[in-house]
DNA sequence: TTGTAGGCGTTATCAC
DNA sequence: GTGATAACGCCTACAA
């Protein structure tokens, strides 16, 4: 059942598989007799055809596949998001192969070679960098692309973002609510779009509010990580300036400062409001859940795949920059500074 | 640059293209003069080919795909199980298609038509269902298939899972020491190896070290899920059938039971203590921190892909049924039963 | 409306 | 050791 051909079902219904191929053909069924479509229909249904897309691609040279490049699958932001971008490949019956690069330069180049190779369609990227002109170089040479998550600076490329501004000033207008003056901000790798988009939202925000405007209060991660978070935040305890709570780029660097609160016995938000950025899955499970920017990541995959899907019907096209909404999620890891409970 | 042919490639090298792809093909390679090896290879730098993998495919009917099955990918139990199987097909040249069934049997069907249609080369199923012979059928008509994460009862396929048996016998003992003698079983859905199998080691397990062996303790969760996990533990509650601690099948049921707890105002190990099973990523940052046992998810990955790999060589084939060794993870989710600390 | 035939880029089987 | 040539299965002018 597995190989059968064109020519298999030609012979069955008595036509010529050239006619078998139109009348198999949504676009060009119409060209052929219903009578004949009719038959054919009839003859693969019984044999059980199902045509070769490889065959079909090398003719076409379109391979109905398209390439997904996140950092790290084991991420929890990111399953989300491809499961997003899946259900909508799945309508237009494209699939995704999916490649993590641990956001390595190198193993990045590596695997994107590696989907050109394999012909795919056009690529959907949540691993670009400001400054790098790698995919721009790509888009030039015609390769479709659409960035999600990050965007890379006013390159032309179709990119789905979810609002960081936004998400900023509702967190830190909560926090200046909750009376905290003076908030320690741990942004993210500076050469990424999301770092960049959120730490401006803190910073405009920090000053819309009137609260404490100190470059002292500013630290770049050089890593999206717990472990960076946690190593940026110990430093900044021991520094000195003085800080009641934590505006983290990310829930994996609010993890990090969890992290150190336990160890030096420290409560949170009694002694340190966390707040972290995405509403990472699992994240409202933490001691004590965490009070988060909520990015709607499902959407952010549908959104991405849906303009690449575009994109790929179009000669020209105009590129889209999509910001989706976010929304704030309070939870107990903020609270009103040295706010104490009863014992 | 892109779309260079052997022809090319044979005109750059003043060859004919059929000695090309006999000195590109290692296999083919020492059929043709070293000195035109080096010509052949210089052009091919130069004018920066690939080959054509689809044109390939369609000559060789194979693709370098295969399909990854797997319930769902936003369940953190996966992500690390196909990064597994990535890294090992990385080595092969092969790519993944990864599709999520979300344990529905119709998904699953068009998701693995769908596979098929594309010519992957074999299949990497975490879905196998006991009673279902999908896969048997499929292997039957010559697919090459690897089982992980769960076993399909006594047929002929390669699987990889854990050591579901012993790691139970570990956590039992543990519990045991502890001072438990009344555990309440929430098992898996009855018809996944993977339940079966732990539900066997509870029972064998709960039986060497003499503890109360009693069939109101034991209860069947229809799905892996937190929700059901939740709710299950709930009626345990409420049925009045004392016991002190819970193992549950999965971490995710394991976090239903939190809620549960959460709920009612109990604290858990005092009140009751609670194991999973899996060690899924972050549940050692529960509150409390959970004993769980730790069940190899990368290795699980590598070593079924690697089966994959190595079935695709061989004609006939002798199925091998793996096990990976696991180990208790040991955190704050148990204790001593009726174990209040000071207050 | 349908048949014919050429070719997408490779590999593999022949000869030479 | 290398060249010529025929598929692999499909699509699509072009003819009829």
């Amino acid at each position: 059942m597995a190989n059968l051909t064109l020519r298999d079902v030609a012979r069955a219904a008595g036509v010529h598989s050239g006619t078998v191929s139109r009348a198999l053909n949504p676009a060009t069924r119409d060209r052929v007799s219903p009578e004949t479509v009719r038959r054919i229909d009839k003859a693969v249904r019984e044999l059980g055809y199902t045509p070769n897309p490889i065959a079909r691609s090398l003719r076409t040279s379109k391979s109905h596949t398209v390439g997904v490049v996140i950092p790290d699958l084991t991420n929890p932001l990111f399953p989300p998001m491809v499961r997003g971008i899946e259900s909508v490949l799945d309508e237009y019956g494209y699939s995704p192969l999916i490649v993590s690069t641990d956001d390595d330069p190198e193993r990045e180049a590596t695997h994107i070679s590696a989907l050109l190779a394999r012909q795919v369609d056009g690529l959907i990227v949540g691993t670009a960098r400001l400054g790098d002109t790698t995919f721009d170089e790509l888009a030039a040479r015609g390769t479709r692309i659409a960035l999600i998550n990050r965007r890379a600076a006013d390159s032309g490329l179709d990119s789905v973002t979810a609002d960081d501004d936004t998400g900023m000033s509702l967190l830190i207008h909560h926090l200046a609510t909750l009376g905290h003056r003076r908030l320690l901000c741990l942004a993210g790798p500076r050469n990424t779009s999301t770092a960049v988009a959120r730490l401006r939202g803190f910073h405009s925000a920090v000053r819309a509010e009137g609260l404490d405007d100190d470059a002292q209060l500013v630290v770049e991660c050089a890593s999206w990580t717990a472990a960076e978070g946690a190593a940026r935040f110990a430093e900044a305890l021991d520094g000195g300036t003085p800080f009641t709570a934590v505006v983290a780029a990310t829930d994996l660097v609010a993890m990090g400062c969890y992290d150190v609160m336990a160890e030096r016995g420290l409560s949170c938000p009694d002694d340190m409001s966390i707040a972290g950025f995405n509403d990472m899955p699992f994240v409202n499970r933490l001691a004590p859940p965490l009070t988060t920017v909520a990015v709607p990541q499902y959407e952010i995959g549908r959104e991405g795949a849906q303009m690449l899907m575009a994109a790929l019907g179009q000669q020209e096209h105009m590129p889209r920059t999509v910001l989706l909404p976010v929304t704030l999620t309070v939870r107990g890891s903020t609270g009103a500074p040295g706010g104490h409970r009863e014992r």
